[in-house]
This record gives C-alpha cells, sequence and structure tokens, in this order.
RNA sequence: GCCCCAGUGGUGGAAUGGUAGACGCGCCUGACUCAAAAUCAGGUGCCGCAAGGCGUGGGGGUUCAAGUCCCUCCUGGGGCACCA
C-alpha cells in the first residue's frame, strides 16, 4: 500500500521551489508575446474571503495557462489600503489606521501565498506608501494644470454617521452604501474631476470593448445616459429674464400646458419669493430627499409662481411657470416645459394641479386612447400640432428642432446623465490633496519637489469629522509662490483614485521619479484579462476608463482602454443557520445529517436552515478560507472553487463539494503510484493498440478541449474534461511498451491539463514520472490534430424526430449506405410499420431522420 | 416603471438547430471489514414487471429535427430610476 499523498508538506514544498527558482517573476521580453492577467486588488481587511479564493483562483488558472502557451505572463497583486475601515477600527479599537493596515496586509498575503499563486511579488504595492501616492499627488497636479481638476462649491451627499462626503456612485436608494444611512444634502467646496469632458468618448470606447461582458457594457452605458434633444428659450411675459429648458420630445411642443423648474434654480427666488407660502414650499423640498420615507412616496408638489412664459411657437399661448419638486438643477438646465399627454410625470402633476392635458400624438392603428386618464407615450403620428400634423414622431422631433433654430430660440443638444466625480473626502486616512491655500494667490499647488505631502502619523479620534483638519501643526505651511503664511488642503481623496491606476504601478513599482515609465506601459498595457466583482461594474471601471484618457491628454503614455478583456465571477453563496433562539449561526458550528438535518454541534440543539445567501458576516453564513486550506489543501479549495458552477455564476459552498475536490487530488495520487512502474518514456513506437489509440485520442482532445475551456472561462468544463482523462487513465491496462508509452503521454497530458487548476500535485506527480524541469515552466502539450478524428461515426437513427436506433458507421460514408444501415435496424422497422416513408435526411456522420407518415 | 440575465434529474451543472442529462455531489446494490470509515465494482431523469410512454418554467409557432430560433405569459435574480 502506497503511503498516502501528503498535502501540506507536498504544497510547502512546490511553493518555496518556485519562490527560490523566481518562477513567475517576469521581465520585459520582446521576443515573447506578453500577457497581463489581473485580479481586482483586495482592501487588507486582515482576511481572506471565499471570494477572493475564487477571484484568484481564476486569475491564477489563466496566468498559468497562458505562460504554458508561450506568453510573457505579468501576474501582479497589491494592496487598496487607504479607506475607512482601517479609520472605523481606529475609532474603535485605538490601533492607528496605518499600524493596523500594514499588519493586516502581513496576515492576508501569508493566506494568499497559502493558495500557491502564480504571482509575481516582486512586484507588490500598497496604496498606504507614500513611495505610492506620492505619483497620485503629482497625477492630481498635472489634471489641476490641465483643467482635468477643479473646486467648486457644490451640494453633497453628506453622510451623517461616517461624518463624510460621498460620490453619487456611493448613494444607493438615498442611503450611504456602507453606514446604510439616509443622506443628507449639504453645500461644500469639494474637488473635482472633469469626468463629464470625456462622457462621449467613454460612451464610444464601451464599442471597443468586445472582451468585456455586454451586462457591464450596458450598466456603464446607461450610467452615462446619453440624451439627445432640444434646447431653448421661453422669454417670461412681462420680465426681461428668460427660462431655458431642456426636452428629449420637441415634437410634443404643441401639447405644453405648463413650465417647470428646479427649486434651487435661480428663477426660483426671482419669480417666487414675494409670493405667500413660498418659504414653505422650498422647505418642504429640502426635506423630500434626506428622509427615507420621503424618497419613497416621492410626491411630487409645485408651487404656482403667477409668472408666464410665452410658447415659442405661438407667443398668443401662454403658459404657466411652477415651481416643482421632481425637476433636478443638475439635469440639463434645471426646467422643463410639461407635456402632461405624453409623459407620466407630467400628467400626475397637470393631474394634481388641474392643467389642461392635451393630446398631440395618435396610436396609427387608430385605436383610442383617454388622454386625460393616462399618458400616451406609445408611437404614433402628429394631431392638433399645426405643421407637424401627420408626421412620425420622430420627423417631427426634427421638424421642431430646425424650426426652433430657424427662430434663433435654441438648437439640436447631447445631454449626459453622468456627473463630474467629486473626489474630496473629509478624512484622514486617504492621499492628501496636494494643494495649499493662500490668501493672496488663491489655491496654489504643492510644488513636485515638495511631494510626496505625507500624512502626519501623530493624529487622535477624540473628536468628529477630520483629524486633519484640527492636527495642531500639519496643515500650516508657506504659499509656494509668494512664501506668504498657509494653509494645507486637508481634503484627502476618494479611494477610488488609488485603484483607477495602480495596475500601471505594478508595471514599474520601483520608479521613484514617475509612477510609471512610458515604456513599460507601452510593453505591457493594456491589461489582457482583468477578472474581478460585478459591483465594480460602474465605479471602478468607469474611473479607471476616465483615468487613462486624462493621463494621455497629460502626456503619459497610456491606451485609452486600461482592459481589453474583462470577467466578471459570480458571488459565492452558503446556506444560513439559525439556533434555537433565532440567532445566526456560523455553518462550522453546525452539523448537518445526510437527511436535511442541522444540530448546533456542542449541544445537539436544533437548528433551521435558511436560505442559501451571498455569504455575508452578518448571516454568519462564512467560510474561513483558512481553515479550508489548512484542512484540504490548495489544491483542493481551488478545484472545487473551479469545478462545480460557471465562474460567472454565483457559487454555493457546500461541505460535500469541497470533499470530492479532496477525493480526487488523492485519486490522482493513488493512481499514479500505481502506474509509475507500468510507464515508458522511451521512443515513440510506430504502432498502437486499439486501447491506447482510444486512451490517445482522449487524452489529446482534453488538452485540446481544456484549452478552450480555459480560453472561454468554462473553468468548470475544463475540470470534467480533467477528470474524464484520468477515468480512461484508470481503467486502462497496459500490455506492452507501446500501451505503456500511450499511458505516460496520458499522465504527461493529464498533468499539463491539470497544472493551471491544481499546481501542486501536478508539479509532484510530473517529478514523480520522471521529469527534471518544472511543469511550471513547461510548454502546453502539442496536439496531433490527426488523432482527434476517430475513425467511425455513432449515427443517431430518427423516425418522425425521435431516437429509435443507433448506427455505428466510417467516417464519411454515404448517404445511401447510412440510410441502408439505419433501414435495416429493429427499431427502425418496427417504428415504420403500418407507415409509408415520405422523406429521408442524411446529415453524414450525425443523424439519420426518417419522416413517415400513413 | 424602464433595461439586462436566468429557469434542464434529488442536487451543482453539460449539450456548433441533430443521441438531453457529460463531469461531479447525493443516493442504492455489491466487494473488502468483527464492524465502521476509507477504497474498489456496478446502478441511478420520471412512470411502467416489461414492451413502451413521458420529459429542459407554461402556452403557441418555425423546422425533417427545438433545451437551443421566433411570439407570448409566469417565476427568480441583477442594474437604473422623479434624468425632462
Amino acid at each position: 500500500m502506497a503511503e498516502r499523498y501528503n498535502i501540506k508538506e507536498t504544497e510547502k514544498k512546490w511553493r518555496d521551489i518556485w519562490t527560490a527558482q523566481k518562477t513567475f517573476e517576469v521581465t520585459e521580453v520582446t521576443s515573447k508575446p506578453k500577457s497581463y492577467v489581473l485580479a481586482m486588488l483586495p482592501y487588507p481587511s486582515g482576511r481572506i474571503h471565499v471570494g477572493h479564493v475564487r477571484n484568484y483562483t481564476l486569475s491564477d488558472v489563466v496566468a498559468r495557462y497562458k505562460k504554458a502557451k508561450g506568453f510573457n505572463v505579468l501576474n501582479p497583486m497589491g494592496w487598496d489600503a487607504l479607506g475607512l475601515p482601517a479609520e472605523n477600527a481606529a475609532m474603535e479599537r485605538g490601533v492607528h489606521p496605518q499600524d493596523w493596515t500594514y499588519s493586516n496586509i502581513d496576515q492576508m498575503k501569508k493566506q494568499l501565498l497559502s493558495m500557491g499563486l502564480a504571482i509575481d511579488w516582486s512586484r507588490e504595492v500598497a496604496t498606504c506608501a507614500p513611495e505610492y501616492y506620492k505619483h497620485e499627488q503629482s497625477m492630481f497636479i498635472s489634471f489641476y494644470k490641465a483643467g482635468l481638476a477643479y473646486r467648486r462649491e457644490s451640494m453633497v451627499n453628506w453622510d451623517p454617521i461616517e461624518n463624510t462626503v460621498l460620490a453619487n456612485e456611493q448613494v444607493v436608494d438615498g442611503k450611504g452604501w456602507r453606514s446604510g444611512a439616509p443622506v443628507e444634502r449639504r453645500k461644500l467646496n469639494q474637488w473635482f474631476f472633469r469626468i463629464t469632458k470625456y462622457a462621449d468618448e467613454l460612451l464610444e470606447g464601451l464599442k471597443t470593448l468586445d472582451r468585456w461582458p455586454e451586462k457591464v457594457r450596458i450598466m456603464q452605458e446607461n450610467w452615462i445616459g446619453k440624451s439627445q434633444g432640444l434646447q431653448f428659450t421661453f422669454d417670461i411675459v412681462g420680465r426681461d429674464e428668460k427660462l431655458d429648458v431642456f426636452t428629449t420630445r420637441p415634437d410634443t411642443l404643441y401639447g405644453s400646458s405648463f413650465a417647470a423648474i428646479a427649486p434651487d434654480h435661480p428663477l426660483s427666488k426671482t419669480l417666487g419669493a414675494d409670493k405667500p407660502g413660498y418659504a414653505d414650499f422650498i422647505k418642504q423640498c429640502q426635506a423630500g430627499g434626506t428622509s427615507e420615507a420621503a424618497i419613497e412616496q416621492a410626491e411630487k408638489i409645485g408651487f404656482d409662481t403667477g409668472a408666464k412664459v410665452q410658447h415659442p411657437f405661438d407667443p398668443s399661448i401662454q403658459l404657466p411657470i411652477y415651481i416643482a419638486n421632481f425637476i433636478l438643477m443638475d439635469y440639463g438646465t434645471g426646467g422643463i416645459f410639461g407635456c402632461p399627454g405624453h409623459d407620466q410625470r407630467d400628467h400626475d402633476f397637470a393631474t394634481k394641479y388641474k392643467l389642461p392635458i392635451y393630446q398631440v400624438v395618435a396610436p396609427e392603428n387608430g385605436e383610442k386612447v383617454d388622454i386625460q386618464k393616462e399618458p400616451y407615450v406609445g408611437p404614433g403620428k402628429m394631431v392638433n400640432s399645426r405643421e407637424f400634423d401627420g408626421m412620425e414622431i420622430e420627423a417631427a422631433k426634427s421638424a421642431a428642432i430646425a424650426k426652433m433654430e430657424n427662430l434663433g430660440r435654441g438648437k439640436g443638444v447631447t445631454q449626459y446623465r453622468l456627473r463630474d466625480w467629486g473626489v474630496s473626502r473629509q478624512r484622514y486616512w486617504g492621499c492628501p490633496v496636494p494643494m495649499i491655500h493662500c490668501e493672496v494667490c488663491g489655491i496654489v499647488p504643492v510644488p513636485e519637489k515638495d511631494l510626496p505631502v505625507k500624512l502626519p502619523y501623530d493624529i487622535n479620534y477624540d473628536a468628529p469629522g477630520n483629524p486633519l483638519d484640527r492636527h495642531p501643526t500639519w496643515k500650516h505651511t508657506t504659499c509656494p509662490q509668494c512664501g506668504k503664511a498657509a494653509t494645507r488642503e486637508t481634503d484627502t481623496c476618494d479611494t477610488f483614485f488609488e485603484s483607477s491606476w495602480y495596475f500601471l504601478r505594478y508595471l514599474d513599482p520601483k520608479n521613484t521619479e514617475r509612477g510609471f515609465s512610458d515604456a513599460k506601459s507601452k510593453y505591457w498595457m493594456a491589461v489582457d484579462q482583468y477578472i474581478g466583482g460585478v459591483e465594480h461594474a460602474v465605479l471602478h471601471l468607469l474611473y479607471s476608463r476616465f483615468f487613462m484618457r486624462a493621463l494621455r491628454d497629460c502626456g503619459y503614455a497610456v491606451p485609452d482602454e486600461p482592459f481589453a478583456g474583462l470577467f466578471t465571477q459570480g458571488m459565492v453563496t452558503h446556506a444560513t443557520y439559525k439556533d434555537k433562539d433565532g440567532k445566526w449561526v456560523f455553518p462550522a458550528e453546525v452539523t448537518v445529517t445526510p437527511d436535511g438535518k442541522a444540530t448546533l454541534t456542542s449541544d445537539g440543539s436544533p437548528i433551521t436552515i435558511g436560505r442559501i445567501e451571498k455569504m455575508s458576516k452578518s448571516k454568519k453564513n462564512v467560510i474561513d478560507p483558512e481553515d479550508i486550506l489548512e484542512t484540504y489543501g490548495a489544491d483542493a479549495a481551488r478545484l472545487f472553487i473551479l469545478s462545480d458552477s460557471p465562474p460567472e455564476r454565483d457559487l454555493e459552498w457546500t461541505e460535500g463539494g469541497i470533499e470530492g475536490a479532496w477525493r480526487f487530488i488523492n485519486k490522482l495520487d493513488r493512481m499514479l503510484q500505481d502506474d509509475k512502474g507500468n510507464l515508458n518514456n522511451a521512443a515513440k513506437p510506430g504502432s498502437f493498440s486499439d486501447a491506447a489509440s482510444d486512451l490517445r485520442r482522449k487524452s489529446h482532445s482534453t488538452i485540446a478541449g481544456v484549452a478552450k475551456d480555459i480560453d472561454n472561462f468554462a473553468m468548470n468544463k475544463a475540470v470534467a474534461k480533467i477528470r474524464e482523462l484520468s477515468n480512461a487513465i484508470d481503467g486502462f491496462n497496459p500490455k506492452d511498451d507501446a500501451d505503456k508509452w500511450a499511458l505516460n503521454e496520458a499522465w504527461s497530458m493529464l498533468l499539463a491539463a491539470a497544472n493551471p487548476m491544481i499546481p501542486h500535485l501536478t508539479e509532484e506527480l510530473w517529478e514523480q514520472i520522471g521529469n527534471k524541469t518544472l511543469l511550471a515552466n513547461t510548454a502546453w502539450p502539442k496536439v496531433e490534430e490527426a488523432l482527434l478524428a476517430s475513425d467511425t461515426a455513432t449515427i443517431a437513427v430518427q423516425v418522425n424526430g425521435k431516437l429509435r436506433a443507433t448506427i455505428t458507421l466510417p467516417k464519411g460514408a454515404d448517404q445511401k449506405t447510412a440510410e441502408e444501415a439505419a433501414m435495416a435496424e429493429e427499431g427502425v422497422k418496427r417504428a415504420i410499420t403500418g407507415l409509408s416513408v415520405k422523406k429521408v435526411i442524411v446529415v453524414p456522420d450525425r443523424i439519420v431522420n426518417i419522416v413517415a407518415a400513413a
């Protein structure tokens, strides 16, 4: 009996060898094609979770496979180390954010190392290091000089729990994305990045990203939110002021019955301030949007200013101007014209304030619509619209825009939903904005030679708000221009800043002069395969795309699109458990019997099994990867994660699944110990037995199939093919030297194909079958195409589309042969008894379908 | 409300319009064992003793042939949402 495979020792042995030999360290090699494989960098929370394991296993499979395929593969890792959790830990536990972060990095790195990842650790980056953020401060200044970073007073989303500003993207359903607290609106001076300058470029660029998931492209497209329409000017009756409005439905202009402006529109005060009830109304609008209930009810309210505008096409028509809470100041012009007949919101509003509702579009099929009851928003032709009558909607839009342009009152314009990216955070643990406020000179960038502006270490959290702002000395400095006393900007940057360019820093991590050299960027960029969670579909991925364009315009050599290929993995889920008191319980504390009953392991009390959900700390349905790696080893963990679900779908973590993977690891080792004496790696024999030929066909088709599956991210299918080959090897009994040669070939190919998934075991067995060089450095096996084609084909025989028999014929047998063989089958004869054959369809080597009827 | 995506055995999931259920989990039978675990051999979509019939969320359609294409409905998941 062979000694059982020692997972722990063997896995460590190979990791040490890879490290010692610097197997995965790379430099720019022009003789090979490059491949940049990148997993989204983790936040150093201190412990890896199963989602990380899935992410890095996927990127590792791709990296190892690409390396075998002859690519010069860069697969780096780093830490997204700035951010709020470190400060929360500081406040809760009195540790310093920096110390907390670095100790977390140490712990997490140990865990990652135990996964056996093919990472070039010499390029490791932590974004909280001044050596890192120095370069983004330099970029910030470049952006400022290029007009891409600017400061303005603006309404911000204020998170009252975290005491900080949130980006629009960080507000989910009116609540802070982390705290869950209802967001308030406050006015503050804030730094912004002018992402809107690239709105159209970012939209157009999506079309070139053919290796991105369709879903992510659609989400970004919606986020950018391009709409074409007409902007025009209303004259206000009896006043000099004008009202600009934007509409995507200029065709419905003759159906308008009111105009409306946002509560914070400049005209709001001008027209309304002296009217009774105005102040109350404005107060009511501001309340709306802060409280959760108000957001959900979202009732439309309006205030009649008493002022009127003239219809641009017919000054005799006068429309009342309302102030309405559903108009947004920061979209379009902050003003609209209302056409209640063909817009739901306008209809709601008109109904409430008893404004007239006119029909100007009629369905073409003559269907009657009751426009007073509900608006009609479908296709049709114009009615009650004078010169536009009879036109299709699209034609009427063009005609209305043309007419307005001729009148000199407006023009066709494009609007975007995308807003500039607010990057200011009133927080300590972030990259300091490298700016100085001087009473004389205004805002002055910190000179390049004074970078980085480092965070001070001696801070305290005794009071709420920003520790930088109340630090006794840090913010006091002198103006670089006039030399007078001045103060530093105390805002730090949104942490999405760091992750917008980290993949460039990996290319040149030791460069002290610039963030990265142009030459290295030209060699490695773009990232060939980026892998991470779909939760970053808009935020991180859009910011990174913006960053490339901004850097490009500041003279850096970067491609417009940072990520040529993107793969978004599914979540890892697990059943949830509650004890008899209704409290959540960790899976590790629960024993589940085969009949599906669960008890608390410690005292045998009953446990209720709940829904299968995304792993989350709050529901305790989490598995600690460290336990798994310790118990089953890295190979088993990796194999299980890859084998069950397609990577883009959710993966349910099950005890049975990980055990199955672990059994397979041990089985492979046992099989090899049995086969060891039966391998022949001498010269290739001239002929093979039928059984050996079958095995060889399986070996070669596995190599071809696994390659295709990995290329398509169908890792579960690749694993299935590897198991099939191992089953074929298991069932093969070599009888002569040629058989032994075929068996040796099968083992070599099995190990090569499985190496990206289970690198430790395959490396070990590779050595045991007599190889002197690392499998990690071995080229992907060459497929003998001739072997893939079998010389016979199994053909299905159907009668009226139902399977009645299968026949085996030589490949390429002609239609007549196939038809005759099919007709000779008992099952076929029986099925056509009493019927006459009308037609026979023969698809060579595939199917014969006999169409028969009475 | 709008926009995506997905519904296949007990279960995770396979299937260029051409033999539905590969591969795994679970389960059943057997071998080994005093016994159990591990391992090994075999079986396992449903109904039926069998012959056979029925089967990819429901209904309709295209086709010699539909899990796959088209229409429609249902269910689940995700994204966006006073965006004029």
